[in-house]
DNA sequence: TCGTCAAACTGGTCTATACCAGATGAGCGA
DNA sequence: TCGCTCATCTGGTATAGACCAGTTTGACGA
C-alpha cells in the first residue's frame, strides 16, 4: 500500500516505466510493429500493477512511440509517412515513395446535398447536389486514415459511377480535365470518436489529426472538399511556401 | 463491485459521463475558461469513482474540450487559435486580431552553436554560431506554447542584445533590414514532455503539436529555426495556396 | 486593515482486484 | 486436409481505497 513516487530526484514510477520502455525502442530493442509484453506482464517485469502501467503505456502512445491493436496488445509505431497536403493528390504514389504499401478502401458512396455547414466552407449553396465518398487508408496493413469526400455533383456528372480505390486527383484530371489549382487547408489536434474512432478500428478517444481541404479549380469553381481523420502518430506534415 | 458496461445499447460509463458533461459544454451552461466541478464531486454525481471520472475527463482532454491546471481543476476550453504559420510572423498582432490578450515573457537568450541536427535542418555547418532564444507565450493568461528560436548570429550580429520580448519578426525587419521570404514548415502532434511540459505548467504527456519553421531571407541565406511546442486545443493551423 | 499560516480542497500517483469482450491458436472431428 | 470449437490470452472497463503535493481560502492575530 506504501507508495514512494518522489523519492529525492525520482521520477513517478510510470515515468520510469515510460523511459526504460521507450529507451528499448530508441535503441532498436523493440522494431517497428512489434508488439510489446502484455500489460499483465509489463506490470510483474516492473513491480507495479496494470493501472499504472497502463499510465505508462498511455504516455508512449501519446508521444506516438508505440500503438494498440484492439486486444491484441501494443505495437512500437513505424515512422511518420510525411504528407504535404498542398503538392500530394495521390496518397498511393506519396506512400510508395516512401517505402511502404498503401491500400484503400472505399466505404460508400452516397448522393446528398449540401447542408449549411458544407454550404459555408465550399461556397456552395444550401441543397446543392453533392456527392459523399468515404474512404479508409492503410499503410502497410494498418488503417491510418478515414476520409469524407464531398465532390461536387454538378460539375462532375456521373462521376459516382467510377471506381474510387484508386487515385481521385488522376480520375479528375483523366476523365473530367480538372485540375485542382486553389486549396484551403485546416487542421488540428482532436480524439478520433465515433464514427471515424470504430471505422479506423481504434478505440474512441484515441488521438489524431483532423484535416480538411477545399480544392478548386482554375477558375475557383469548387470541385472537392476532403475530410481527414488521421491517427495522430502516422503523419508529419510539410509545407513549403516562398 | 458489479459493473454494467454493456447494456444492450448502452455505451460504457465514462463515455456517458464524458457525453453528459459535453453537452453541457456545447449547450453552454459551462463557458470557456469556466471551472468543473471536482473529480471527487463528479464522481459522486455520476454515481461511479474517480477513476471512471478521470477517463472521461481524459477523453474530453483529449478532443480539447476542456484543459486542466495543475491541481487547481478542470476548465472548459477557450475556442481555438486561427493559426497561419505561412503568414503570421506576428503572434502578438494575431491574438489581439482575434480578441484575445497575448503575452510573450523570454525564458532565456543563450550563445551557442550548431550541433548537427540543427545543421541539417538549416543548412549550417555545425559549429557555426547561434543564438538561442527561448520564450513562452500565453493567450488570455494561459500559457499555449513554447518555442526554442536559433537565431543565424554571423547574419544577424549583436541581436542577443535586444528586447525579445515584442515581435522578432519587426524586430528582424526594422534593425537588420530582413525580409523573410522562404519558409520550410514540419509538424506533426505529438504529446509534450520535460522540460517543455513543465515550462508551460502541465503535467508530462499532454497532447501537443510539434511545429517546426526554417526561414530564410530572399536570397536564400538562413536566418531563423524555430520550434514551437503548442497545446494540442489552443490552435488551428490554416494553410492557403494557389 | 492587512498579512500570515494552517486547514481544507484539488488533482496526481498508486495498489489490488474483478469481470467483460474480442482475438488467437491448439486440438478435435469430419 | 480443412473447418470448427473452445480454452486462453489480450486489452477494456470498473470498483474501492490510500497517500502525496500544490492551491486556495478563511480564521486569526498584529
Amino acid at each position: 500500500m506504501q507508495q514512494q513516487a518522489f523519492v529525492e530526484g525520482t521520477l513517478p514510477l510510470y515515468l520510469r516505466v515510460r523511459d526504460q520502455l521507450a529507451g528499448q525502442i530508441d535503441k532498436g530493442v523493440l522494431t517497428p510493429n512489434t508488439r510489446l509484453p502484455s500489460e499483465r506482464i509489463l506490470a510483474e517485469e516492473y513491480g507495479t500493477t496494470r493501472v499504472t502501467t497502463r499510465l505508462a503505456l498511455a504516455q508512449l502512445e501519446a508521444e506516438g512511440k508505440i500503438y494498440r491493436s484492439n486486444r491484441r496488445g501494443w505495437f512500437v509505431s513505424p515512422p511518420r509517412l510525411i504528407y504535404k497536403p498542398t503538392h500530394d493528390y495521390s496518397f498511393s504514389d506519396n506512400v510508395t515513395a516512401q517505402g511502404r504499401v498503401p491500400e484503400t478502401e472505399t466505404l460508400d458512396v452516397t448522393a446528398t446535398e449540401a447542408n449549411p455547414w458544407l454550404a459555408t466552407k465550399t461556397g456552395l449553396a444550401v441543397g446543392d447536389p453533392v456527392i459523399l465518398l468515404r474512404r479508409r487508408r492503410q499503410i502497410d496493413g494498418r488503417p491510418v486514415l478515414v476520409e469524407n469526400i464531398y465532390l461536387n455533383a454538378t460539375r462532375l456528372p456521373g462521376i459516382e459511377t467510377y471506381d474510387f480505390n484508386r487515385s481521385l486527383w488522376k480520375l479528375l484530371r483523366e476523365q473530367y480535365g480538372v485540375e485542382l489549382k486553389g486549396k484551403r487547408i485546416e487542421m488540428y489536434p482532436t480524439a478520433l470518436v465515433d464514427p471515424q474512432a470504430s471505422a479506423i478500428g481504434v478505440t474512441a478517444g484515441t488521438a489524431g489529426l483532423y484535416v480538411t481541404r477545399c480544392s478548386q479549380d482554375g477558375q475557383g469553381g469548387f470541385i472537392e472538399f476532403d475530410e481527414e481523420f488521421w491517427l495522430h502518430d502516422a503523419l508529419s506534415i510539410q509545407v513549403e511556401v516562398s
